[in-house]
DNA sequence: GCTAAAGCGGATGTCAATGTCCAGTTTGGC
DNA sequence: GCCAAACTGGACATTGACATCCGCTTTAGC
């Protein structure tokens, strides 16, 4: 069991890689070298973050991805809610008549870890995986934006 | 995106029909009818738990599923590793010789978060999804053990 | 000991998430 | 204006979780 989605994480890695400097707009292939991606896949969760208005994209030469917006203010539950939205619990999944709109105790319980979750992610800024609060470096580190410099394997 | 998954959540069901009164000896057919779990799915299920010395089993006419233990010890994480252990984030998952033993930001506040859910877990026991400390009746309640008394519908 | 109820375990089927492919569109540089 | 770089979007392939099926084994009751 995964705590998200291998989406999400793709798409984390992905903004992350994006929030390192140079700020320079950033092809797919770039991207998906950076941060040891699908390329062909990690292309459809940069269009979800697009959509939802957390990257910017530019078409034709030249062109590529950007966030969006402030690193210190989009969370990594906003980027998770882009492409994989963390599902609550409404209604009862046994459809108990007997439980109306209340949960039953352990459904009541998975919401209340769920909310805790979500939480925690909400809590959390792209700009605190970058600085030195953490033990290591975010992911690689781009050092031309030109320069072929994916990631020491 | 699920906290859970379906196969954990059916487990915890079960575990949680087993432990309502009356504690007698349970079919699987009488399991999945109260928990409204698909019959054949669930028997896997009880398989696991069984392995995992949370339920016994026993075969032959009037055989059946019980509790192993007690409600008051076993947790909701016991079930769910019984059955579809959450996994933590022991290596970078990009394999960064940079990060070494240590991992990322990312993953390393991913890992936090998966713990902090693991201690949820742990913290409830299955007696917790009983007593009145929750709103509503924990599934649906077994009346007779041999009545046909599934769960209104 | 026969029979029927019940769990056991392997083989197979289904479906959504993941991953790939390719043709179309936009755009900067010459 | 042409070309090549790059995103866009639809179609298709793969995979693992979920679910079903069926024959075998165990066991209580007669």
């Amino acid at each position: 069991m995964q705590l998200i989605s291998r989406t999400s994480e793709y798409a984390l890695r992905a903004v992350i890689w994006l929030v390192q400097p140079p700020a320079r707009s950033q092809t797919t292939r770039q991207i998906a070298t950076g941060t040891r991606t699908p390329p062909d896949y990690i292309a459809k969760v940069l269009q979800s973050l697009a959509k939802a208005g957390l990257v910017r994209s530019q078409r034709g030469l030249g062109g590529g991805f950007q966030l969006a917006g402030d690193p210190a203010q989009i969370t990594v539950l906003d980027v998770i809610n882009a492409v994989d939205p963390l599902e609550r619990i409404h209604t009862c999944p046994l459809g108990l008549k007997a439980h109306g709109t209340n949960l039953c105790p352990l459904h009541c319980g998975l919401n209340d870890t769920a909310l805790q979750m979500e939480a925690a992610f909400a809590k959390t800024k792209l700009a605190d995986l970058l600085n030195g609060a953490m033990p290591s470096i975010p992911l690689g580190i781009k050092l031309q934006p030109d320069r072929r410099s994916p990631v020491p394997a």
